[in-house]
DNA sequence: AAGACATCCAACCGCAAAGCA
DNA sequence: CTGCTTTGCGGTTGGATGTCT
């Protein structure tokens, strides 16, 4: 992160110092938030109104929770991930105390685990260079895995998941094991009572017309990288 | 003990929507 | 309607810190 003296217009950038939180929290405790242009230019700080705003929503604001999320925030926002996606100020309306910046943090970092391997993923895809494409074609109903049937290696020289086995997906578990998902770089296990899997099976997968690919499958639900989080129909 | 690697998180950037003249 | 400015959002970066070997 570069701490030069900012940009063209010689806004300050970098870490803020423990002096220019407290102008900025007295500034708005003075005169309110919002209007973050005038904040910049009358508080006194050499700041641009963005980093202001940013500052302040995401550190200064009056009843911010600090410390780490709670399983039930946590949980919240798995669930409320599976409906929007990566609406993280539209999540983070429903958990008080915690912001957009916070939850896409902790998304990533909880959530996400392996972001550059399903990035270079991607990128391959997209250079033609073509992952081995998983050939398992599903009807969108009877879309059922057992997290011991999860149909992943590891490559260790890369620590990219490959997705090279054919499993049967549509038969369910034998026993009185309930069916569930879990990705292949997790450790979580949502069962398939979760609202999150029932909202993908109900809504998003039994809208699309026919056939899923296990990939789609998996990428609607854990790649973010796709800015529409969801099954492709 | 030290270097490598992984994780966390504050802050920046680019873009789009909203507001306004 | 149009163009400019401001605001808000999501993606990304990189320094700090922790953990592993």
């Amino acid at each position: 992160m570069s701490c030069n003296s900012g940009s063209e217009q010689g806004w300050r950038k970098g870490p803020w110092t423990p002096e220019e939180d407290k102008l900025l929290s007295e500034y708005i405790n003075l005169h309110g938030d919002g209007r973050w242009s005038s904040v910049s230019k009358y508080s006194g700080l050499n700041r641009s109104g963005k980093s202001c705003r940013l500052r302040w929503v995401n550190y200064l604001r009056p009843g911010l929770k600090k410390g780490n999320l709670t399983p039930q925030e946590e949980g919240i926002i798995i669930e409320l991930h599976a409906l929007w996606g990566n609406k993280w100020s539209t999540i983070a309306r429903y958990l008080p105390g915690r912001t957009d910046n916070e939850i896409k943090n902790y998304w990533r970092t909880h959530f996400k685990i392996k972001t550059r391997p399903y990035q270079k993923q991607a990128r391959r895809r997209a250079e033609g260079h073509g992952m081995p494409n998983n050939s398992i074609q599903q009807t969108a109903e009877n879309v059922h895995f057992m997290k011991n049937d999860i149909p992943a290696t590891q490559d260790d020289d890369h620590g990219e998941v490959n997705i090279t086995e054919k499993v049967d997906i549509t038969t369910p578990p034998q026993g009185n094991q309930e069916m569930g998902f879990a990705h292949p770089n997790m450790t979580n296990y949502y069962p398939s009572s979760s609202p999150m899997i029932n909202y993908y099976i109900n809504q998003e997968i039994a809208s699309c017309s026919d056939t899923i690919t296990l990939d789609d499958l998996w990428g609607s639900f854990w790649n973010l990288d796709d800015p529409h989080t969801g099954i492709r129909c």
